[in-house]
RNA sequence: GGCCUGAUAGCUCAGUCGGUAGAGCAGAGGAUUGAAAAUCCUUGUGUCGGUGGUUCGAUUCCGCCUCGGGCCA
């Protein structure tokens, strides 16, 4: 008996977006003993519903998934938030006799929660704040330069344009006193994940055909008041454009285009693109992780082809 | 119809005082540890519109043709 055969099953279902995740998982809940816990840094935001095609309430009420609506759109997530929550939303899961079957495209989340993630502080906002005001007087050169002194193997590792992980590892010898690439090699939170996972990733056999998908997706999302959603957003909340939900493809651009940024032209155009860009990082990722299994999700009967791969 | 002006990478354009050309964007590949739909790295050969001429040599100069744009009739 190998270890594997008695731990309790997990499923992971992975893809770019537009691969048709949502449509499989829906599917597989209504014929499976699955409860679906959504992998996705972008549906985790209240109200934000028209650009993140999060599934509607229709879909929702048949397919109830978890961690979608978690947070208002001025909070932040993290990949360790999402980590603790899917570990104890597995463990109720797995209590009550069925299986986990965790569904989404942020392949950072996955990762975290099937590797762990090293004990490292939580982000600070006065600290950040502090070293924004570093960053905007002096550079992020200068930071980088900083960093080289108290952690010269983050800095070496780091492009000295890469601000956001410049900052974040100068954060964390702030906060801690100790290098990022010290507590890298401490003992952490990565023990196995107690599951026995088998783990699917919906890739399209031909690009062309997800850019296709993904154009014509955008202008629906503008044709469902994806301008009016976020109208009625920056009413309800205090929002501004530095957020991490306002960064998010299509509401970034659309936030450029209601300030007078951009035309209504370049606004279209300019989503379809990063929602491209997205979709070639999320494959790069999935080509990263040798241990899933590839289905075409551009073929017919993907959902018996899942099921196949799962064999279930 | 006449005059002017443009035609160079998928797109927008730069450039070659004649020795076959380069930026931005797009695309492609990669990285990814509490912001990850984020952030960053790498990557540029294309009958220089067609055709004749001058020349050792033309994308570059000249003629004609084709297709845009503008002005005048």
């Amino acid at each position: 008996m190998t270890q594997s055969s008695i731990l309790p099953p997990a499923l992971f279902l992975m893809g770019p977006t537009a691969s048709g995740k949502t449509g499989v998982a829906v599917e597989l809940v209504q014929n499976l003993p699955v409860e679906i816990i959504s992998v996705d840094s972008a549906l985790v935001y209240r109200d934000m519903n028209i650009g993140t095609a999060k599934p509607d309430a229709a879909t929702l009420a048949i397919a109830p998934h978890h961690l979608i609506d978690v947070i208002d759109p001025t909070a932040a997530y993290s990949a360790a938030a999402f980590r603790l929550a899917a570990l104890a939303l597995m463990a109720d899961i797995t209590a009550r006799g069925k299986i986990p079957l965790l569904v989404g495209g942020t392949m950072l989340y996955f990762k975290a929660l099937r590797d762990g993630l090293s004990a490292l502080p939580v982000a600070d906002p006065f600290v950040r704040a502090e070293l924004d005001a570093v960053i905007a007087e002096h550079g992020i050169g200068y930071l980088h330069q900083q960093l080289a002194i108290v952690d010269p193997e983050s800095a070496a590792r780091l492009s000295p344009n890469d601000t956001q992980r410049i900052q974040r590892a100068m954060e964390i010898y702030r906060i801690t006193g100790q290098s990022m690439s010290a507590l890298f090699k401490l003992q952490s939170d990565n023990a196995a994940l107690p599951y026995n996972i088998t783990s699917i990733a919906l890739v399209p056999s031909d690009r062309s055909v997800l850019h296709q998908r993904i154009e014509t997706r955008f202008h629906q999302m503008i044709e469902q008041g994806l301008l009016s959603e976020l109208q009625d957003l920056r009413k309800k909340y205090p929002l501004n454009p530095e957020l991490p939900s306002m960064r998010c493809v299509g509401y970034r651009q659309a936030w450029q285009y209601m300030e007078g940024e951009i035309t209504e032209a370049k606004f279209i155009e300019t989503g379809i693109i990063a929602t491209r860009q997205l979709a070639k990082r999320q494959l790069t990722w999935l080509r990263s992780m040798p241990e899933n299994v590839q289905i075409d999700c551009l073929t017919d009967n993907l959902v018996g082809k899942v099921r196949e791969a799962l064999r279930l």
